[in-house]
DNA sequence: CGAGCAATTGAACGCTGTCAACCCGAGTGG
DNA sequence: CCACTCGGGTTGACAGCGTTCAATTGCTCG
């Protein structure tokens, strides 16, 4: 990551990983370029706090970004995480209730809300991009409503798992060569204020799931999907083995 | 109701009832109405299944929709209710992986989804409009999460009762005649699977806080809320009751 | 009047939050 | 080099909330 944070302002959302100027046109990725201003980022720094108009919007290029609400007696529950890739932040004066800050170490590619928008007339395919980013951040948003809701502590761990998986591990690699390896890029306890629970019980659920052969713990941080259909069967997401005739009974959740 | 959709399609979203429409300019209302069809549904018909490409988006102008998602073993968990004024389907050909349908009677103004994005080369306000829309939505699936995967079940009918207030009642109108009344509009198993519960407790929270004085039970479906400060204490949610010196202990929950 | 549905109430089990203790590695200072 | 501290992670015991299953009530409709 230091060789991105190395990257000079001008071409910096030129880069192969700024996957929301892609697909632009060069006059408009030109003008996002001209504004765009890339800033780091400590573990634990918060980006936006709570409450506070957005002044700034913009990309995540390396690292992992909390969205977090605070209840008044000191719990936090993380609303959704940003990685690199995602855009954060609200265009008009929308005052959100959620603070933003750095789960690790994170570079950013920003911009100034206002000068944003102000894009907005000129290049039109930019709020296009903007408002299919907002619906699939809603789409994802509803999804975890659905985790939230319905799935145990679990079924809850595994179904992060294997969205690691898909983030982390684009399918274009088949994983012919073992079990795939995922990277968990937040301590316990921001993984426990995601899943809407406690650290005690997401680390039983992973214990749990590593005696059940479902994964291998490489180190607290690092697990080997060992099998992913059991994870998928327990997720209940069904991924991509939706159409098995349920051969193994329900494992105890 | 029956007024409501005796309106001839030509001025249909002119109504005041249309939020989106009013403040847009005249032109831009004039082709939103040109492309509009008002259409009727009974409660528990399908606006649109799910997995399946949003052909049409629209706003609800009377009756209650609920957005939900089935899981494979048919339980259904809701992601969102859709009141008057409020706004559905996804723009681009983004298929969502919820379903519409009626909770109620409905009365909705729909527009063909293609006519609709057409409309945004000439009259950028309605994306605009549309991309704040979407925006809410979110912010108010996030708070929804929160209130998911942290409150208990009787915390959550306090919110959403609350909630009910703030919509139905608006605050112009002081409460000084009396303790507010509010209407639930959908059946108790649509409520459990909003809160993400079972009708079961629903049914016990509601009792217990009959029981304690916070409100009187009119019928299965409208209540009286009687004790609005106990209420916002309850829910947490601090409304406007946050620069209390939190009196009274905390009620079990 | 009976069927059927919505809603309520009761009892028992189980998941999970809470509290507590423990392990372990990193950093620090003597 | 060792003792100490501190934070992150794990494990255990226990109580409580909530789901599940079951039964009951009240209402509407045929």
């Amino acid at each position: 990551m230091d060789a991105v944070s190395s990257v000079t302002p001008l071409t910096n959302c030129l880069s192969a990983q700024c996957s929301f100027c892609s697909n632009l046109s060069e006059p408009a990725r030109a003008e996002l370029a001209r504004i765009s201003r890339v800033r780091n980022f400590g573990a634990g720094e918060t980006i936006l706090a709570e409450a506070e108009t957005f002044e700034i919007v913009g990309q995540v290029l390396s690292g992992v970004l909390r969205m977090q609400k605070t209840l008044f007696d000191g719990r936090q529950q993380i609303v959704g995480l940003l990685m690199p890739g995602d855009l954060f932040g609200h265009v008009f004066a929308h005052t959100s209730h959620v603070a933003i800050e750095a789960a690790t170490e994170a570079v950013l590619c920003c911009y100034h809300r206002q000068s944003f928008e102000a894009l907005f007339a000129q290049f039109p395919e930019i709020e296009h991009r903007m408002l299919s980013a907002v619906t699939e951040e809603l789409d994802a948003a509803q999804d975890w409503m659905l985790l939230l809701a319905t799935q145990t502590v679990t079924q809850r761990v595994a179904t992060f798992f294997l969205y690691l998986r898909r983030k982390t591990l684009p399918p274009d690699m088949p994983h012919l060569i073992g079990p795939p390896v995922i990277e968990v890029p937040i301590c316990r306890r921001d993984l426990a204020a995601y899943l809407g629970t406690t650290v005690e019980s997401v680390s039983r659920s992973i214990q749990q799931m590593a005696r059940e052969r479902l994964i291998r713990i490489l180190d607290p941080h690092r697990f080997e999907l060992i099998d992913i259909e059991g994870l998928a069967l327990l997720s209940h997401t069904e991924e991509e083995v939706c159409d098995m005739e349920v051969p193994r009974s329900i494992r105890a959740g």
